[in-house]
DNA sequence: AATGAATGAGAATTCATTCAT
DNA sequence: TATGAATGAATTCTCATTCAT
């Protein structure tokens, strides 16, 4: 008997891996259908058209990834191995996803609609609040230095990690190996205090 | 008497800025024809297909923005100044080619063929020299501290210029208001001394 | 219920019509889909190119004639009843497909690959050893004399044949007219005799 | 000073050697201009179109060819030396102008209007009217049997000598070798008496 | 007469989407 | 629900032909 399948998540999944690998345009739905497993036509059960599943697959992956990174974080932890963890999950994300992650990040685009790039510069904000709270408690335990701007902090962490987990992928031929955080986190600590 | 027309530079111009603000897909040689006021097949008389006036506009653009900021930050400056005009000249390139910015600072795409991401991560790290070379000057005029890894630093130097103005332009309705440079600039020189 | 097509003989019936009026160029797959009567895109779904499908309708055209013409003549019979079958095959070909059959005849053609002209080569030789056995059986029975090379006697046979209802039916308005066999066959019992 | 060159007929010479090496569709205008050393619109100083030029140049090589034949031809000989002199000048212009020679041979393709097809078949009339005099002739001096048909006699020749060319310049690698005429002279005159 | 840059109609091919089964 | 054959809009690219110089 075959186990009750939830066919939208399938869907969503093989989107993830086929959209990610080929981008947008390169991709077609019989890609993703096969990569699902199911036909062509039945992609259109669970999505009104490609655009819509494009929308629906950058939706769920933001949040999946976000939700995560968030969960993750409210432990209570010193600045430095929040840092780290956060580059850990990021550089992971980036090494499995590197395209995708790059849609994402950079909010680019015509694909997307208006709404849905509203979506996205929330989803960054949201980032940007999170470790806008971490280097706000880094000032409060003393951590880190008073009198930065911590909006541009922020962004600068994020920045920072995500250029050089791109750097250093782009820079290796094999993007399976383990990248090391900790330089880069050891440079935003120094930076901070 | 006819003005002597460049037109492949025509082409150019048209070429990225429709390439610009409908990426490579949704654009058609038809849209870049109609910009440059030429007929669909005078495209085909300078470049040969439509891969390779993508791939010759990204080598131009890339090449004449670089150009651009090393020849202006080769003279000598103190590093606050130096940053500003980095943040400047950066800011108003991602101002005007804000997709094609993203498009170029990524390295992504599997439009390029293997050469051309290869020359966009030459070009990637041409920059990263660049602000290398200007944070080891800094560490020896003793304007940045001189514990701190160079190569991250000019990496996060350009990570955090880059997504400060690209927060800053897409939280704003209208694109074409000056955005101060002064903060982010703030923000590293503290950063790094 | 609707009767099973089959869609892949529709289409190659059609592109032997086609391209027999029109030739490989003047023939567009609009055409060839309009016969078949179905949509231009359907095409695709059964021949990967317009090149495939000219090369798969031209095997199929040979194979069908050749086999025709190899099964019919295999029974015991005279020589001037196996010339007599010969002339009249050819020449319904020829009047059916005048300009298809000139295509395989000659093996010509630029459109063809390598492979594609090997395989109407050999084809066209299996015509010939065809009717050389029969002047060989000719030869035996008495019917031929024996001193004339057989091979070029072969080619001889089907040139004169082909050119014979060639000449008959452009020198008609009317194709559909029918055309005495008797004429050439005659001429060749007498040459070869 | 340069000398007064015939541009017409330049312009004719490129387009016999172009389109017989290219077909029809593959060869263009520039093909033919750039042959014939001179900028693609002096083309149409000279003829109106493709079309144009293509018929021309049909008319001319049929012309010539069967020109030349019917003067080397018009000699007092024996029927073995005109047939032996028929076969070596259709078998040197196949060999040299394959292509071609199968697109005049076979008054085929779609290319060429009513009124070009009609002098091509006209053309081979010619031919068939000079050959059937060489057999009448031989008639009368007793090397030609009296009781065969003398149309398909020449249709005969034609197509044999033909198809033997054919099959032996296919069956080669290199074209340029030399083609023994004998072989198919032997035959025709064994078949002819 | 000669040139060759510019034109734009036309054709092959792809693929999102539909719909009969 | 699920399928996948069929559709046809849309796009790239070619090249005969024109025309200003």
């Amino acid at each position: 008997m075959a186990e009750p399948k939830d066919r939208k998540m399938d869907i969503l999944q093989a989107a993830i891996k086929v959209f990610s690998e080929k981008g947008f345009h390169e991709a077609t739905i019989e890609d993703i259908a096969a990569e699902a497993k199911i036909a062509k036509g039945t992609t259109y059960l669970y999505f009104s058209s490609k655009n819509e599943l494009f929308e629906e697959m950058i939706r769920y992956s933001i949040t999946q990834y976000h939700d995560n990174i968030i969960e993750k974080l409210s432990c209570e932890m010193s600045l430095k191995n929040k840092l780290l963890l956060l580059a850990e999950l990021h550089g992971r994300f980036i090494a499995e996803r590197i395209d995708l992650a790059q849609m994402i990040i950079n909010s680019q685009s015509t694909l997307v609609s208006k709404q849905m790039k509203y979506m996205m510069l929330e989803q960054k904000e949201r980032m940007y609040t999170l470790v806008g709270k971490i280097i706000e408690d880094g000032i409060t335990k003393g951590e880190v230095r008073a009198d930065i701007d911590k909006e541009i902090a922020a962004l600068s962490v994020i920045g920072t990690i995500n250029d050089y987990y791109i750097r250093k992928i782009f820079n290796k031929n094999n993007r399976k190996q383990h990248i090391e955080p900790m330089p880069v986190v050891d440079f935003l600590i120094k930076a901070l205090s």
